[in-house]
DNA sequence: ACAATTTATCTTAACGTTTAAGATAAACTG
DNA sequence: CAGTTTATCTTAAACGTTAAGATAAATTGT
């Protein structure tokens, strides 16, 4: 069978195709009952609108927002932060009437789905210069979310200060041994501590933000917090906490106090914790960073930074739309003070 | 500045357009040195390639394929079964050259989103009937993954086979009352038990076979398995599981064994039993369904059936590519019998 | 009743590509 | 050296829309 175009329907129909678009597009051009008319007939056919693709080429519009993402879509997605952020803009967006487009950022494909959207929030630091070249040269608007890149607007948190903030309160109440369970400090796939000469290496701006500022917190307090007890971990999820959670915690002597770049690997800390018989927040204090849904829910409930990803995602929705892709954002978080410290 | 196009560069470079877009595509259609004369101009004018939307519209093909979701973006895809599929999916893609696109089967957007793939691969009992009617109509490739739609091939498992086995071996362990975890078994969107006329409501096909799967279990054994000790839980997260395992394991007398729907809920249902003080297995044995990866470190280990998401993606997208979209495909599972039974 | 305005529809020219078919010149072939 | 092949490039017709301007019919004001 032939397919069913908009021109195919005005000659069945035996009127122009300019009649038939505005049928769908513009009801104030035509008479209601024609309108009525065409679109029952349009139906009848099979005819599902106008095609996507030839509407974009000729409006140079898509109503597609994309969020490029870091790393792969599988992961970059089954992160709870992440998630958080996805939801909130999928919400703005949908208000809008604009439909979202979820890029990877670890391949190198240069395709449609690159070219098509309308505009990018590039989340996290994009980790594939070309494609983020791409994305520049098409001269649609960009934002950044948890990243900065120069020149482009940016919705950001204060990594330093709540890093500082949450390290000075658990320093505080808690006397003895420091370690840093560290996200992404080094390019490394392993888990492993960090060498002297590594303490600023990190090249993903958020981690080296928060560990400076434990770094701060720790120097101000004049408590001791070198590179070997920094560790690296490579990929957030619950399996590379723990390894790094056990590898730090079977030290002699053993650190009472774990500042942990993410609440994921703080909450692997406290399963690691459990197992090894140790007592929170007797025998150790742990504190996280983000402030995931898990968090309020472990056992013990976890202190942490509230980042609030969904909050992120609707502000930098809403800049994008309204064009403002030049301000340079920083939310607020708060800090929640649990049982874990 | 003005737009950099095929055409703005041909004149430019003073070929015609034809041999520009031989340049990118058909490199054995001109002179390698005109090319690559055509390649180094078109860099210096920042001309990021042909326009994917013009070049889609006269091809007709985008490479690109979607994985219709059946819930929202953010839900779908942060349930670790959706996540273990779509790497699979995406493995395959990316080896063929493909981009992958996420739709969200939750919102009603007619977008360009939905129009522009080459082919559907959908993935669970789809919400959105007309969106489904949409693309059926497309007459692209389309594909079935845990779901089963007439005429349209499909790759699925068989989830009432393997609980029959997991329920019968769970049985056969452990006397006592049993109760079901299930997910998604009524139209509700709070936690609750089942009516007695409710048992056979699910619409989610696979949460009917696995019900139907454990109740078939309970028969052959004589075991009793009332309605009243089947949970219906709306959301596959750890909350809604633990606010179900609480009601079951709080009742007098309690059971002595959960059949879980998935692995999430058994996590959940373990971590609830921890805290009411219960030993796993001695006092309780649970198994979930699913076989995520969690599960092989939770403590106690989880028994639960290993269904190899990322294995179906692969066959799913290879199945899809290949044109083979009729076949309806069972895969093997595998009983991972740890010790939470 | 007639010019002026409004309403309903149509015609035409893009949008930026790809590709089949044709043109031209250079290089072989016997 | 005419005839044929090959290499290289051009022409022109799509692909399915939309937006602006044109046209004709209907309505209005005076």
């Amino acid at each position: 069978m032939p397919k069913v175009t908009l021109k195919a329907l005005a000659k069945h129909l035996g009127v122009s195709v300019a009649t038939v678009s505005n049928a769908f597009n513009r009801p104030d051009q035509l008479s209601a009952e024609l309108r009525k008319h065409i679109l029952q007939e349009s139906e009848k056919l099979g005819f599902s609108g106008p095609n996507a693709t030839a509407r974009s080429l000729r409006t140079g519009r898509s109503d597609m927002i994309a969020i490029l993402l870091s790393d792969t879509l599988e992961y970059s997605v089954s992160d709870p932060v992440a998630n958080q952020l996805i939801k909130g803009i999928a919400e703005v967006l949908q208000d809008a009437g604009k439909d979202m487009l979820l890029l990877s950022g670890a391949k190198a494909v240069h395709s449609t789905a690159e070219a098509l959207p309308d505009g990018f929030i590039i989340y996290g630091s994009p980790k594939n210069p070309e494609q983020l070249e791409r994305v520049k040269q098409s001269g649609k608007p960009l934002l950044c979310v948890d990243c900065n890149l120069s020149g482009i607007g940016s919705v950001n948190i204060d990594n330093y200060q709540y890093a500082y903030d949450i390290a000075e309160y658990a320093l505080q109440k808690q006397p003895g041994k420091v370690a840093v369970l560290g996200l992404r400090l080094i390019d490394s796939d392993r888990v492993c501590r960090l060498q002297q000469h590594e303490l600023y290496d990190a090249n993903e701006a958020i981690s080296r933000r928060r560990l400076e500022g434990y770094l701060a917190a720790a120097t101000q307090q004049q408590r001791e917090l070198n590179a070997e007890q920094i560790w690296h971990i490579p990929v957030n999820n619950h399996h590379y906490a723990q390894i790094a959670a056990r590898e730090a915690l079977t030290q002699h002597p053993r650190p009472t106090l774990l500042l942990c770049m993410s609440d994921r690997i703080a909450l692997g800390a406290i399963s690691v914790a459990r197992q090894l018989g140790l007592n929170i927040p007797q025998d150790l204090r742990i504190v996280g960073f983000d402030g995931i849904e898990e968090a309020e829910r472990s056992y013990p409930a976890l202190t942490t930074v509230a980042q609030h990803s969904d909050e992120k995602g609707r502000i930098a929705a809403r800049m994008l739309l309204a064009g403002n892709t030049a301000e340079n954002v920083l939310l607020p978080c708060e800090l929640r003070l649990r049982d874990s410290c």
